[in-house]
DNA sequence: ATCAGATGTTAATTTCAAGCAACATTAAGA
DNA sequence: TCTTAATGTTGCTTGAAATTAACATCTGAT
């Protein structure tokens, strides 16, 4: 990731450790069916090593590997759940019929007084 | 992702689905929140155009982006039950008391006939 | 215990992702 | 409608990610 990003060189603890959590979960699915980590590789198209690294949480990594793992282990559809709006309670409660396609922040709501 | 990768460069349809679907569901929690791009991008401590190929579902954006986004929206925990080893019935079907740190094949099986 | 294979490590090279800037387009608010 | 901010788009530069190769180490099976 070019010109340091901080995100990826230092993640937030919270960041760093569900991708931790992630990548060991990977690798215990990719164990479970036993796969090298070669043969994972070569189903997701990458070098073993992006897949050391998709284990190992690495955070600049990009999503492809990461999603190619999950589909190449039968497991793509864990994704789908992640960040649904009909289970994004906070967002819900925040909505009340508005869905606008652009941001947009209130503006200028001092009174004409 | 340098050197061609063809993950990130032609996913598979799936894989593309996913991230995609990913990318919009990011985006619509975002605009639930009334946050711009650039807002949610300062709090990722990336720039607007990474959150911008973030809610595309753009393959070759790092993993961080994608999970920095999920953090700074408080929907970080959705990411923990992907791939979570006890929700993995085929893994654990394929198990059974079997939990190696390193993949093994039972190698060779022809008899000794 | 020994062997063979899987995984970790390092270094050099290549190449694209991320940053930045300027402009175009679109949509939200008044 | 009209204004203005948000988002999309393009081109350029740069540095980090991915590959390859060789070697070290660890682990599982015999």
């Amino acid at each position: 990731m070019p010109n340091q990003t901080t995100i990826a060189t230092a993640p937030p603890a919270a960041v760093e450790a569900a991708l931790e959590h992630l990548g060991q979960n990977i690798r215990t699915a990719r164990l479970r069916r036993l796969l090298t980590q070669a043969q994972l590789a070569e189903r997701v198209g990458v070098s073993r090593f992006v897949v050391a690294g998709v284990e190992q949480g690495k955070p600049s990594t990009g999503i492809a590997a990461y999603v190619g793992a999950l589909w190449a282990l039968g497991l793509l559809e864990d994704l789908l759940p992640v960040a649904d709006p009909s289970e994004d309670a906070q967002g819900m409660a925040l909505e009340r019929a508005r869905a606008p396609k652009r941001a947009r922040r209130a503006q200028t709501l001092d009174d004409d007084f």
